[in-house]
DNA sequence: CATGTTAGTTCAATGCGTGAACGAAACGGC
DNA sequence: GCCGTTTCGTTCACGCATTGAACTAACATG
């Protein structure tokens, strides 16, 4: 029974003041008049507002607009060079940093391939520290200027009482908390998530996910995990680790599955699962193309495939009758871009017809790299939310 | 991506003033001093905003308490008799008003037999409108009183852009406007919403449920369906159809279930399945003492049944990572008296170890008889949350 | 250059929560 | 019975928020 906090009247100017800032910053560039009527503030709230805006340099002029017979309007904007974000991708095989302004354009980039097997912790801070000073340097920007960082990573970021902790089987990372390893390397505000919610965080706000309030994004790789998302917010559960979609069981007593169970979806319409039933040798590296292969042969494989996915995919559909389902992934963007119809037939056989109709099911539109701009879109979050008297923050 | 509405001063008394009586309502009576440090606000505005509801007889004085050495704190408590609720329960065989005090106390209630395939929506709403004046006759009560009325029915209460229209197909309803029909024939204010959520309602806020923030409430029942509630809100999905549970797929081609698919959960774990399954006759008619003969004897099918159920269960814990799974409905709460160790053991077996931990697995507290006390519920979240200069609302 | 129209700003009014000063109601010691 | 102490509760000036109304700014048209 989530209670509300206490508030006072300068909540009500942080929060009228995170909603224009979000309708500029997605509405794009628009004058104070139509502000008022898109965010329901008076003309007089609009223009105090936008002039502290535009003396913090938050806001920028964006040019002027004819108004039929009367004063022109001026244009505002968010302007994308006020801060910067920095996104990390912790994948199996590298470490990716990337820089980003406020609207999200790269500005610089680094990876660091990470040998299978090591995975040492204070291996993938170093590279993460690292990273940062090399973007950093090669984006000309200096730390005071950067919002924060947001971290993607793999396996289950447990987000207690204290800091977070990172569980990751594959990497052999156990209660890891990498947050403190950040804190103790750098000042920067540091944010973590799972790799796959980052992803889903990036395509609800700038990917094929935009403006739906309940949506499902479903990622299918190697493993299949997805973001839950209800009222515009993203489910994560009592401890953070809810989404663990690919280990819902669809089969009892089905084929076993890395995590130990069996019958798991992710046994099924995982790449690594997929592969193996179709008879692919475990010893295949470039899983991509030989995916592509199989779907390209078809067979009983790929339909006892889609059968599977659309079965999940239906379950979720009566769970959460979002009104939107995403399929992202590399796995999962290779298959629907062949058989998306019929995934929509298996889905509407197999879900009750009132939510069924209530949804679209689409691809993704971002590719796997969207990892890290999900990642930094968590610090962008943070801003849009309480950029209030907004405080950048020391260098480190 | 739910964005926020404009606010304004007066908002912040709402918020407030809501979270005063949330505390007041929940925690029982405390004094002005106490109430600063539970809701976070100044002394100087518990006071004057004691002093408001005080006057409009919204909270009453409750007593003294000694405070060693000084002034004695004065209690403060929710007035139950200050306004009342109605409740109603639309099942498959009766239709049930009740009247409740703001505290839930049950003050008058009126049952009426319906016929099986006597669900003339017309004879349902005059049956409704019928029993509002007799519990407000045997309570005496004046509609004035009245803060609104609460009603649960079968199937999918659709909220659309206009009115609530609700489908049930065992009731030959679809897509039929009660909350016109009610409107038509009373002032009060009317809310609509299925019967499994509003009795997961009454869980959540009266019975095993209570201060749960992430809670999947389980219903089993002839049929199953799930009350999903993440960070203290029920999911409801776009088009409030979400929870249903019941038919998401747990068997690849396994049984027929009676919405026309196969492999539904509802056709293993609900009552009707499960004692087809049993082998009971299908002319059955006490189903209730069926199924206590079938769990008593044990068996096969009993045992399956719990490995279905634990796996359903343990896909919720995956999938939404809550806090505490409630089981309810009256078939669960059998199942759940004799099994409930077993169904955990299952559950733990075919969940992640780190959200499993997080769970606990509980029986509902609540009887079926809650359909109605939770219909009310809806009502009270109402005026808790937006009380305000709390308009009564005029007799019909 | 006067007029009309649209865009944006300024200002007094009103509402809210807060801290500080104040008032109220008990107890304990003498 | 009186006085100091402790705790509870109220009052009031202040700062900050939005708002409507009055006002200024900047254009087009004739």
């Amino acid at each position: 029974m989530a209670r509300p906090e206490r508030k006072t009247v300068r909540d009500v100017r942080k929060g009228n003041r995170g909603m224009l800032l979000r309708t500029l910053y997605f509405g794009g560039p628009r004058s104070r008049h139509e502000l008022t009527g898109l965010t329901g503030l008076s003309a007089a709230t609009i223009s105090t507002m936008t002039g502290d805006l535009l003396t913090e340099k938050i806001l920028m002029e964006a040019g002027q607009v004819d108004s039929d017979g009367g004063r022109p309007r001026v244009l505002l904007r968010v302007n994308p060079v006020y801060a910067y974000l920095i996104g990390v991708d912790v994948a199996e095989t590298h470490v990716r940093v990337e820089l980003f302004d406020l609207e999200m354009t790269e500005k610089a980039r680094v990876d660091y391939t990470l040998r299978p097997s090591h995975h040492d912790i204070e291996l993938v801070a170093r590279r993460i520290l690292a990273g940062i000073d090399v973007v950093l340097a090669d984006g000309q920007v200096t730390a005071a200027q950067v919002l924060g960082v947001g971290i993607g990573v793999p396996g289950i970021v447990e987000r207690g009482a204290s800091d977070a902790l990172i569980h990751a089987k594959t990497f052999g990372w156990d209660g890891v908390p990498l947050g403190a390893l950040m804190r103790a390397g750098t000042s920067l505000p540091v944010f973590i998530d799972n790799g796959a919610k980052t992803m889903g965080q990036a395509e609800l706000w700038f990917g094929a996910g935009r403006g739906a309030d309940h949506a499902v994004i479903v990622l299918i790789g190697s493993g299949v995990g997805a973001t839950v998302v209800a009222d515009g917010q993203a489910v994560r559960g009592t401890s953070n680790s809810a989404g663990e979609w690919g280990h819902t069981k669809i089969e009892m007593n089905g084929r076993p599955c890395r995590c130990g169970s069996r019958g798991c979806l992710e046994a099924y319409i995982g790449a690594e699962g997929l592969l193996a039933r179709a008879g692919v040798p475990a010893q295949t590296t470039d899983w991509p193309s030989a995916l592509g292969r199989v779907l390209a042969d078809g067979g009983p494989v790929v339909d006892e495939t889609l059968t599977y996915l659309g079965t999940g995919l239906a379950n979720l559909i009566n769970m959460l009758n979002p009104e939107r389902i995403l399929i992202g992934g590399w796995a999962g963007l290779m298959i629907g871009e062949r058989h998306l119809d019929q995934i929509r037939v298996v889905v509407g056989e197999n879900s009750l017809t009132q939510p069924y109709n209530a949804t679209s099911i689409v691809l993704g539109e971002l590719g796997p790299d969207a990892v890290a701009m999900g990642a930094a879109t968590l610090v962008l979050e943070e801003f849009l939310d309480a950029s209030a008297p907004l405080r950048l923050h020391v260098a480190s």
